[in-house]
RNA sequence: GCCCUCAUCGUCUAGGGGUCUAGGAUACCAGGUUUUCAUCCUGGCGGCAGGGGUUCGAAUCCCCUUGAGGGUACCA
């Protein structure tokens, strides 16, 4: 281990979603690449909001994804308790010492007088900042609205003198920020909790953080937090500012972004494979020395860098991932496709644990030449469903038109003959009768393929016809060649 | 409004003053393979936001404009 620290703090408002997970794998590489340890922070001090059922998903979820944290929530430590809630005597006492110091105050200000007062800066067109009304109440103005039964928040006394903040980012430089852009912020609420940025600094600095690995969202909030270390003394960490991820709306990505599944559990539950989301996700804002697009778990750990990341803002382009995702699963090793694959089969109907057990050969086969046709796994049940349902023709006239053209009882009935005589029954071997029929007979290729494809599948397209008789076997071949063959008869 | 950030094909990106006629991937189109769809292979289309500088030379450095995004909460 080496002496480095990072933290991942979720809050748990709801499901996670595409770009909290980016932000979780960024902060998972560094650490990985530097030997350094990774903190799972709970931040649910927005008492409203915060439920454990969402904790409990944020924590699935960043393990579905592979991204093991080595303390925190759930996995201990000695740094805890990792859920703000619990560290509700550690943040006071830290807002005391500040009261202490004279560098904060309690404000008695009602959100009404407060948004009053936002509305009248905004006619006047000034920035809307607290106007400092608390900041030195006498002990009788105070006595009369503790009297009033004001619950009290505490502000952060801004330094009088104005001065330039400067955040040293290690994707973007330094960044400058006027103190006089700043107001005197609340670091506790009224309801006991405290705020955001007042948290995060007493626990990335008690934590023993050494880097801050972000959104982009954060950039301007961390002035405040760095008065806030530097009155409380704490050493200042390292920041990085992601580039934010953006809807396909070029807006920030947050939850229901109207077009878009922005929740991990929905890639999840569509069959997303987690190589695929992690390779897809380390991509967006971070490409890699070589021109590879795919990459291992552990090559992208090698390749990594947190100074090769973007500025720039990344669109989230679900084509690509697409593609990413397809290609996982048609080149991972087919029984772990497979074991994936039976709960969307199962789902549809198609098959239960029983027939999994008696036929696990011939469902690899059929996930075998399923795959190459679907995106994601939850395609897969339409991609194969041929296979499992009764035959069934869409358009019964024109199959029995198809059927009664000219030689495709010859066909029909080649084919069956060539296939009793093989020796083998292969995918090959069943490639090498088409090559003949061809050959052959006095008929084109589109006879041959065609209306042997609707009398098997009852479909136009699908998988090679060798690939689908090698499959259905040559008893349902058969049948299903005669049935053809009947029903063109009947008419 | 104010503050901050960002700006290369539709999208993700490479590129850090000459090797850029700007590279890769995806998407799209065409050809090949499979006489199907898909996969796979080959090829094609497509971009440095605009304007000023600096320089012998700018996608690269500086400034302005424009555009986009974020922040400005008793949300995180």
């Amino acid at each position: 281990m080496s002496d480095m620290r990072l933290r991942f703090p979720p809050s748990p408002t709801g499901k996670i979603h595409i770009g909290n997970m980016r932000t979780a794998l960024f902060n998972w590489l560094w650490a990985r690449k530097n030997n350094g340890e990774l903190v799972l922070r709970i931040e649910d001090t927005d008492k409203e909001r915060s439920t454990k059922e969402f904790e409990d998903i944020i924590i699935q979820e960043l393990d579905w994804l592979g991204l093991d944290v080595d303390e925190g929530a759930g996995v201990g430590g000695e740094y805890g308790p990792y859920r703000q809630s619990e560290r509700l005597d550690i943040y006071q006492a830290y807002a005391e010492k500040l009261l202490e110091k004279g560098k904060a105050y309690k404000c008695y200000c009602s959100e009404e007088e407060l948004e009053e007062m936002r509305e009248k800066a905004k006619q006047k067109g000034v920035m809307p900042k607290y106007n400092g009304h608390c900041r030195n109440l006498s002990k009788e103005e105070e006595k009369e609205y503790i009297k009033e039964g004001r619950e009290p928040v505490i502000r952060f006394k801004l330094p009088k003198e104005e001065r330039d903040v400067v955040v040293e980012d290690v994707i973007r430089g330094d960044v400058t920020f006027s103190s006089s852009v700043l107001d005197d912020f609340i670091i506790f609420k009224s309801d006991g909790m405290p705020t955001y940025n007042f948290a995060v600094v007493i626990d990335d600095a008690l934590m023993e953080i050494t880097e801050v690995i972000r959104g982009e969202d954060h950039l301007s909030n961390t002035p405040k937090q760095i008065l806030i270390y530097e009155a409380l003394d704490f050493d200042i960490p390292k920041f990085a500012h992601l580039p934010l991820i953006l809807d396909s709306n070029r807006a920030k990505l947050k939850k229901r972004s109207k077009d878009d599944d922005v929740y991990i559990g929905e890639y999840r539950e569509k069959g997303y494979l987690p190589e695929a989301l992690f390779n897809f996700l380390s991509f967006l804002g971070w490409a890699p020395p070589e021109d590879n697009e795919i990459l291992s778990k552990e090559e992208t750990i090698e390749n990594f860098e947190i100074t090769d990341i973007n500025k720039s803002a990344a669109v989230f382009d679900i084509e690509k991932l697409n593609w990413v995702n397809g290609k996982y699963i048609r080149e991972s090793d087919l029984d772990y496709i497979v074991e994936l694959s039976i709960p969307f089969l199962k789902d549809a109907g198609f098959i239960d644990d029983e027939f999994v057990e008696n036929n696990y050969q011939w469902l690899k086969k059929v996930i075998d030449v399923s795959r190459t046709g679907v995106d994601y796994l939850a395609q897969l049940p339409e991609e194969a469903e041929l296979f499992f349902k009764e035959l069934e023709f869409e358009d019964k006239e024109a199959a029995i038109k198809e059927f009664n053209e000219e030689g495709v009882e010859l066909v029909f009935d080649s084919l069956k003959e060539k296939i009793e005589e093989i020796d083998e029954f292969t995918p090959e071997k069943i490639s090498n009768i088409f090559s003949e029929l061809i050959n052959e007979l006095p008929v084109g290729g589109r006879t041959v393929y065609h209306p042997t494809r609707l009398a098997l599948t009852g479909l136009d397209s699908g998988p090679e016809m060798k690939n689908v008789i090698y499959i259905l076997g040559k008893e349902e071949t058969y049948k299903r060649l005669d049935n053809a063959l009947a029903m063109s008869n009947d008419n």
